[in-house]
DNA sequence: AGAGATACCTGGGAGC
DNA sequence: TGCTCCCAGGTATCTC
């Protein structure tokens, strides 16, 4: 599941292989995925020169000249490759794009939780509106513990909620929430208001150290992960606790326990994590 | 306004 | 073995 640094390690990749190439055509193999993919039908998109590809949260932007770009959320399946366009077709792929010299992009997504959406750019190098809401990215200074503590003021809701709120900080999901609450020290059940300063240094800190540390490591590796060419990475970053519900503590050897916080499992250690 | 629930979707694993 | 059930996840949107 593609969290932040497999985003970042993904845009990357495509900035390297499209930046400079036009976009001839698109072939849509079905109608929608989380949303409609009518605007992919638009005739301003065959022709365009991809001019950058940029990250914003979870979203990839594909920029195109004249102030368009493809928005992009890989969801929890989603996967980009760029393949010889004749290479057989595979499943789950919804949507080829004709890149020339005979490769396609090509847009794979079993759950289909994902989006790809052509917008219009205020202006080049801008933000797409849809984004607008998105919180400050958890590894610029704009996400602090000042920050976090400004935000969290009269909020009674669990701190993990609040970490996983992409208007108060975009990019952290389940995954990298749990690691950085272990790391902290805090626990998951936590009212966000209720962390106190030293605490908030300790959990920005941990955010920005697994969130680095991933991305240094080309992004943690699940089995719903894949390269640009189709292979998966090497199991780069050991996760703590993620998924290890009934397991030892790597810290105190006490049993992690799980409890579900916004319909999602949060494993955390009762002993390590107040 | 904040907080919680729900829909979206499919594959894989558990349990029978 | 084959069936059913449940779970994983981010985001938008709904209700209370």
């Amino acid at each position: 599941m593609p969290e932040l640094p497999e985003v970042e390690t993904v845009g990357r990749a495509l900035a390297a292989v499209l930046v400079g190439r036009v976009i001839a055509g698109v072939t849509l193999c079905r109608d929608r995925l989380r949303e409609p993919l009518d605007s992919l039908r638009d005739p301003r998109l065959p022709g365009r020169r991809v001019t950058a590809v940029r990250r914003r949260g979870r979203y990839l932007i594909v920029e195109l000249e004249g102030a368009l770009a493809l928005l992009i959320h890989l969801g929890m399946t989603g996967v980009l490759k760029v393949l010889p366009a004749d290479a057989p077709r595979a499943p789950h792929e919804h949507i080829l794009f004709d890149i020339g010299c005979g490769e396609t992009l090509r847009f794979e997504c079993t759950r289909r939780f994902s989006l790809v959406k052509l917008v219009e750019l205020p202006a080049p190098g801008g933000m797409p509106e849809a984004l607008g809401l998105l919180g400050p990215e958890p590894l610029t200074a704009a996400f602090s513990a000042d920050y976090f503590r400004e935000r969290a003021r009269g909020r009674r809701t669990a701190v993990k909620n609040f970490l996983m709120d992409n208007r108060i900080v975009t990019g952290v999901g389940n995954i990298y929430a749990t690691e950085a609450l272990f790391a902290a020290g805090i626990s998951p059940l936590r009212p966000a208001a209720d962390v106190r300063k030293p605490e908030a240094v300790r959990l920005v800190e941990a955010v920005k150290s697994v969130l680095a540390r991933s991305i240094a490591a080309g992004g943690t590796t699940f089995s719903d992960f894949r390269r640009l060419d189709g292979s998966t990475g090497h199991y780069a970053l050991e996760l703590a606790i993620y998924g290890r519900k009934g397991q030892p503590c790597p810290h105190c050897g006490g049993m992690l326990r799980a409890v579900t916080l916004g319909g999602r499992t949060s494993v955390y250690c009762p002993h390590c994590q107040r």
